[in-house]
DNA sequence: CGTAGATTTGAACGTCCTCAAGTCGAGTGG
DNA sequence: CCACTCGACTTGAGGACGTTCAAATCTACG
């Protein structure tokens, strides 16, 4: 394999996208500068390391943790292939966040010095790189918005739809998921606790809008199950 | 007045921070390509429309808001003086939030083409604008933080605190403040209804963590109020 | 002064949290 | 193969916090 990113099969929703063959020749080889794996429950970075790298999530899954400095802490976002994880250690040249796998993961470590360097040369990859920031601060946009304005049924449900429609953009099947992440961090990441996490999965489950057993979930309609975030009223069972 | 930003009280919290005299010289006037007044209670920009320019916030103040199709919206963030506004538009090519002035408000046009030019060019001021979109990220996961795992007393006193500092930080008083956004602004922001933001306001004044009139703020001593995120004991009145 | 909007306060209710017990599943050793 | 154990998950009961609904108060401004 003479390529790396030429030959990945993430290559369409990774920093390449969008670069003509040509470039993507180019930067091959100059961007990664390695594959990592990282066991689940180990640490990619931890808050206060020092940023050098950006990672591009290859395979497996991520979780990202904010800790204050007196212990509060909670989960603020699950990555999949082709996420960038990192982007948060720009600003201040350490990391701000724990980045902990949830299972078995490889990651791509880009050297933050190559990716400046190219994205100096390569204008699309530039192009890419602000796209993937951009998209970042979109979907915390989003979360903030679940977080502040629904009830906990609907944001396991926010949360379940978006983790459907990230597997299906990835080929995966939107109505049958494994989760990787269990109850106590979805319920870390929406805010609430395992309690109102499993309660809320039984109270869906009552409404046949999904079935889920132990990390296994069928979403049947994925539609009906929006509609309970859009306010139309279901009918209950008679 | 030749210059724009080298003449700018704001550039050293802004996008040319960092750069060499040269440099600064070099990007005037070919970064920002006007200066745009923004009334009270009138859009910079809406979700939805085309996107073109990132805006820095020059004088003034802005809410950004986002909201589903179905109409529940919320407050994400409240922008000062050097904040950059619009970079959610990067990705898809649209705005994804609302820009809204709080008062009466100037800010800087800077097209995202002249941007990604200038940026090819010269490297300090690429690797600032990844700052500032890293910062952003930052931010957000922490009011994600905030909004998981605080109570309404907690919120609000994150939240003052956020803006004491962030207003100290621009070489205003970090103790005596005034608010430019409504008990219902801060509401939406913190999740929380208006009815509970004043009555939490009440409680830390009743506590003398802060006082408080019409939207004139005074903390006498911020680590005080620290000390409620910290889960220190405040003695209670005796 | 009078009005409209913003803010504060009160009272009742509901959702979610806390505490507690019980169930389930996977891995281990008898 | 089964019993055992530990952690993850589920379920129940009671209580706390924040919401909802309602009313009073305050402020800005004509």
């Amino acid at each position: 394999m003479r390529s790396i990113c030429g030959a990945c099969n993430l290559r369409e929703m990774c920093l390449p996208l969008g670069l003509s063959a040509p470039e993507l020749e180019y930067i091959d080889r100059r961007l990664v500068a390695a594959r990592r794996k990282v066991a689940r429950a180990e640490h990619l970075f931890r808050s206060g390391d020092p940023f050098e790298s950006i990672f591009v999530l290859w395979a497996g899954s991520f979780k990202t943790c904010l800790f204050t400095p007196e212990g509060r802490g909670q989960v603020t976002g699950f990555q999949l292939g082709g996420d960038l994880l990192g982007l948060d250690g720009i600003d201040s040249r350490r990391h701000q966040v724990d980045a902990v796998a949830l299972e078995d993961s490889v990651v791509c470590v880009i050297p933050y010095e190559w990716l400046q360097d190219l994205a100096n040369e390569v204008g699309a990859l530039r192009q890419q790189l602000h796209r993937m920031m951009s998209r970042e601060i979109v979907r915390t946009h989003n979360v903030i918005l679940h977080l502040g304005s629904l009830a906990a049924e609907q944001r396991l449900a926010a949360f379940l739809l978006n983790l459907s429609n990230r597997m299906q953009a990835r080929g995966f099947s939107a109505t049958s998921i494994t989760l990787r992440m269990s109850r106590e961090e979805i319920g870390s990441f929406l805010g609430l606790t395992v309690e109102t996490v499993s309660r809320s999965f039984s109270k869906l489950q009552a409404q046949r809008l999904l079935f889920v057993r132990n990390r296994d979930l069928r979403i049947p309609d994925p539609r009906r199950l929006q509609h309970l975030l859009d306010g139309v009223e279901t009918e209950r069972e008679s």
